[in-house]
DNA sequence: TATTGTTATACTCTATAACTATA
DNA sequence: TATAGTTATAGAGTATAACAATA
């Protein structure tokens, strides 16, 4: 059930005139970073259809969710959890807070930092938005048992934790 | 081991005022999507260092891999496999195809389509290529035990295949 | 009529340098 | 001096529409 196929080496080639029928990719399966870049694509994809009504694209999606669990939480931090740019994250920010889910407090101990709050709106919203966040992807994992749902996020967040 | 904590409701909030020490990032750990993307763009980082000497991104890569692996292949067919737009793949052929990695040959049933096939030089670039990406994904998946990384691999492609 | 490869182009995402205000 | 937030901008990646040549 686990089992991964050998890859073939890249010296071991068809005669030359002779044409693909079935593309071999063997050696990319192989590849953690192929796969798990294969795998967020495919699910992304249906992420933003269903993600559109909310106005909510995924890096929306995850400061969002992150306001919401963390009020108070800064930019810089936001940045540093999220592994975003400073200078991406403003416009991201002021559209958020332009649309009245998200405002801006002073921050208790610092005068530099400012302190995001999700308003009711943005609260309400996003109780939506996860709930269908979370549908989605268990749509989208259907092939997996839970508790194979269970080991593979563990596994994941072994690499890039 | 494979324990995932319950995610924190968003209406659940600290004080309005308090500062946040330690972001919680519980809720979007529960997201297949999200640590599939991450988990990618933390080797794809590694990837990028460590191909940069052969001039290679990870689309080059999977591109010229694809085609030593399946020689004569075809634009089209390796749009339908590596999920790529054709317009995005010209600029990339013509690419390979200056540097003396690749040649293009006419495909032997079809007037249309063109062949791809590594040139020697193409092939003994990705023998080291693949040796090399193949060693980056082993040290960025160090955490895991073989095992492991062969129940990752089968699972992430029960999502996307 | 459908498909392969191509061109042109627009849009989004990501990255870098530099500035200001405060610590 | 270092950090938070910001501005401007450049670069890479991804998307759509339309065309010529061939099936």
């Amino acid at each position: 059930m686990t089992a991964v196929k050998k890859a073939r080496s890249p010296k071991v080639a068809h005669a030359s005139g002779s044409a693909i029928d079935q593309v071999d990719t063997t050696y990319l399966q192989t590849l953690m970073g192929y796969n798990a870049r294969r795998a967020a694509l495919s699910i992304i994809e249906l992420f933003l259809e269903r993600l559109a009504p909310y106005g909510l694209k995924p890096v929306d999606f995850s400061v969002m969710s992150t306001i919401c669990h963390n009020p108070g939480v800064t930019s810089r931090q936001l940045c540093a959890t999220l592994n975003l740019l400073p200078p991406n994250l403003v416009g991201l920010i002021q559209s958020l807070e332009s649309r009245g889910l998200i405002e801006r407090k002073p921050h208790p101990h610092d005068g530099r930092a400012v302190g995001l709050h999700a308003t009711p709106k943005g609260q309400e919203l996003m109780v939506q938005a996860e709930r269908t966040a979370t549908e989605l992807e268990i749509e989208k994992t259907a092939k997996l048992t839970p508790a194979q749902r269970k080991t593979l996020l563990a596994l994941l967040q072994k690499i890039y934790l």
